[in-house]
DNA sequence: AGCCTTTCTTAAGATATCTTAATTTTTTTA
DNA sequence: TAAAAAAATTAAGATATCTTAAGAAAGGCT
């Protein structure tokens, strides 16, 4: 399989964001990470099949989403390229997995599994650090997100969505950008009717 | 100083739940954590300060919480025994924290300096992937809380909350459960007496 | 270009939750 | 143990958000 140069640099680059990486490691990351195209609206990770990647968007769009008994969806998360998006807890706990995920675009993921991902950990060891940085990152905006539902009016917080995330709000259908902000879509057209008038 | 090892015994099995340490690892990590006694109320952590340590509770009970330029309290996270509680935020970035942590009880924690903790890691490279699956598996958690706090009632999360957290309901005043659930004292008075008829 | 599907808007009535304020109960402190 | 302080309850009216249903607008496909 030939595979593009190119396609790795918003990796690299984000890897490098935080952690410093020499080119052999480069190397060993990239042969780490596999690129798998999806077409828009393609489903990456089904309801009940276990994660076993870590995915970093380098192209395109994705939503994580779960469906509960009643079958209403709730987005879990919204990932633009350099973003990572997964169900981490099917992936840490390789249990059956909660969410979907799938492509709002035509998009490009670099996925890497799990067992050359703990290889990885043991040939370049900063990545362990990274992921944990990560993680923490990830928990700490994620409690943000969580307060923040909860303190905060869903007009604020449309507003506060629009300030930090204006690439995603451009390419998400509105609706989605409803359910992620905990309602619903009638409910987030009469704000944005309220906001221009 | 005096150190009676006793206390240090629940922060030790914590971390066995998920890594192997050995007899020497451990006192390496009982060296590195010092003991601290609050009294109840007592502050452990100012807003603006720094936190500089990583906090396990081996006795007693924390709450963190801020408080928003109206004056009103959100509480972040409640800890009992066995709980990691900390402004994340802060100890990452090394900024001012967003968050108060008190005493809700007399209580004991275990704290760990962030730059004895970097040193740790050198020593038993363990803990390096102890804190990165704590962060996992606290990150997950906290996405579940975002997603419940979105799309279940006040009383759906009431009821999940006390099947889930009974120990921490005991301890801690109504009021503070309420402001966990991001509901007023007084509606949470209201499911209560629902509830109960 | 025109049809079909998806997405967005509008509005009315229903429900959940909040605000305020007064009262009761429980806990703490002197 | 009494007084003071903190916490919990109750209830009425206000507000935010949801539900339902219908129509309008936008986007995708042949």
């Amino acid at each position: 399989m030939i595979v593009k140069k190119e396609i790795y640099i918003p990796l690299v680059e984000n890897i490098k964001e935080l952690v410093t990486i020499s080119e052999k490691d480069i190397q060993l990351i990239i042969d780490a990470f596999k690129p798998k195209e999806l077409a828009k609206k393609e489903i990456l990770l089904f309801k009940g099949d276990t994660s076993n990647h870590m995915r970093f968007i380098t192209e395109g769009c994705l939503r994580s989403y779960y469906i509960n008994e009643e079958g209403q969806e709730y987005i879990v998360q919204l990932g633009i390229k350099n973003w990572w998006v997964n169900d981490l807890f099917s992936y840490l706990t390789k249990t059956p997995a909660q969410h979907f995920v799938q492509a709002l675009q035509p998009t490009i993921v670099l996925q890497v599994h799990r067992d050359t991902l703990e290889n990885l950990f043991k040939t370049v060891p900063v990545m362990e650090r990274f992921f944990r940085i990560k993680m923490q990152n990830a928990y700490v905006a994620n409690q943000n997100r969580t307060l923040k539902s909860m303190s905060e009016t869903a007009e604020l917080r449309y507003l506060n969505f629009m300030k930090k995330y204006r690439d995603i709000e451009q390419v998400v259908p509105q609706y989605m950008v409803a359910s992620y902000l905990g309602i619903t879509p009638e409910h987030l057209s009469t704000i944005r009717k309220r906001l221009h008038q």
